[in-house]
DNA sequence: TCTGGGGTCCTAGGACCC
DNA sequence: TCTGGGGTCCTAGGACCC
């Protein structure tokens, strides 16, 4: 049987999130960030209006706001946004039984063979960009192809609302006539290279030997570009992902220079951290912490040890004594970041080898944490007192 | 207008073992 | 006599994604 993939894009996602649960932003320009006082907030998502005024993702805050005064701001809000992406993801496993999130606005659907159900791939993809819109009022772009790789640039092509369709055997043209910006998987440094060396569009890409590719991109760069202006899948996007890690780091408004607010910081971040991670069912032994400078030059440290993280003392003294190592003391810190590696299924026996305390131990934390949630200085005040 | 936050994957090199 | 090769685990840094 033919393979057939979708993948399923949302239009312009916290925006559109926001106009549906505001009437009054419909048809204005809304910019998912931050206000416009904020200092170092950037656009996670603008509304199609506001990109009329040349406002983008990624863009700092105080540009949008002066390209575009009269804008809606909203710092946005990730629990509702969550909420409804979830509605969007049940109804896509209504139109397949294989779907892969990628993130919170899109998937991937494998809809081989399900012809009997919904029709040629154009009428499922009609059928549920109408039952997305019908249950949810949002709308989605949708790409169609024989690979997910393909599917998922094709999805890009006639937002907002789009639906393309590659046809099988056509993904090879496809490609060709696009420019080098379009490929998924070429960033910004693997653009400047591309423009240096006089790459317009896929064409000029494909015109090249895989082994010129290589020297120029590297073997494993050079070898991703020949195949994918061929409209070939790489491996990377078919395989499920293994290693797992969970982080959460805070940009400063103005960089620190004080060593006791930066480890009050890293506290605080450690905490944010334990909570979510004493919710999971992963455990891990490996830490990690992140510091970028005022220069934006970022270095980290990471370290595994044998026993597993199990209480937010633990976590909290092994990322101070890495912190500690890395810290140069006089230069402005604009970022700390911290975070757990290698996240393994937790293992049973292993955690009744450790004492029956530290199932109490984490079950006490996991409630002061929570109370910590509430009142956040008030935690931080007297954790910090405490050591 | 200086550059968020939460992730994944890749690479190169070191340590250690056989 | 200073010396091979393969495997595994780990670290730091960087590219990229939304």
């Amino acid at each position: 049987m033919r393979s057939f993939f979708l993948h399923a894009d949302l239009d312009a996602f916290y925006a559109s999130v926001e106009q549906l649960d505001h009437p009054e932003y419909r048809g204005k320009p809304v910019i998912v960030g931050g206000f416009p006082g904020d200092r170092r907030s950037v656009v996670s998502t603008a509304s199609y209006e506001a990109r009329v005024y040349g406002v983008h993702s990624a863009m700092p805050v105080a540009e949008a706001a002066r390209l575009c005064p009269e804008g809606i701001f909203l710092r946005g809000s990730m629990d509702r946004y969550r909420e409804k992406s979830d509605e969007v993801m049940a109804i896509f496993s209504g139109f397949s039984p294989e779907v892969r999130q990628l993130s919170v606005d899109e998937a991937f659907l494998d809809i081989t063979g399900t012809e009997g159900l919904f029709g040629p791939p154009e009428d499922l993809a009609k059928k549920l960009k109408a039952e997305v819109r019908r249950r949810t009022g949002l709308t989605v772009s949708v790409g169609l192809a024989s690979n997910k790789y393909v599917a998922k640039i094709a999805s890009g092509m006639s937002k907002p609302d789009g639906l393309c369709i590659i046809p099988p055997g056509g993904e090879e043209a496809f490609m060709l006539d696009l420019p080098v910006s379009k490929i998924w998987g070429a960033g910004g440094k693997t653009q400047e290279v591309l423009r240096r060396h006089g790459f317009k569009t896929c064409r000029d890409i494909h015109l090249m030997p895989r082994e010129k590719l290589a020297a120029i991109f590297g073997q494993a760069q050079g070898t991703f570009l020949f195949r994918a202006v061929r409209g070939e899948a790489a491996e990377t996007f078919e395989t499920e992902r293994g290693s797992r890690s969970m982080s959460a780091e805070r940009t400063f408004s103005y960089d620190l220079y004080d060593e006791f607010e930066i480890e009050t910081a890293l506290l605080d971040i450690c905490q944010t951290i334990m909570f979510r991670f004493l919710s999971s069912s992963w455990q891990s032994r490996t830490v990690f912490v992140k510091i970028r400078y005022e220069d934006f030059t970022t270095l980290s440290a990471r370290e595994t040890q044998e026993r597993p993280i199990t209480t937010l003392n633990e976590l909290y003294g092994r990322l101070l004594s890495l912190f500690r190592k890395k810290y140069q003391a006089g230069r402005g810190v604009r970022l700390i970041g911290a975070g757990l590696g290698n996240l393994e299924t937790k293992d049973p026996e292993q955690g009744d080898l450790f004492d029956m305390t530290s199932k109490k131990e984490k079950l006490l934390e996991k409630s002061i944490l929570e109370i910590n949630k509430k009142f956040p200085e008030a935690a931080l005040k007297r954790l910090r007192s405490f050591r």
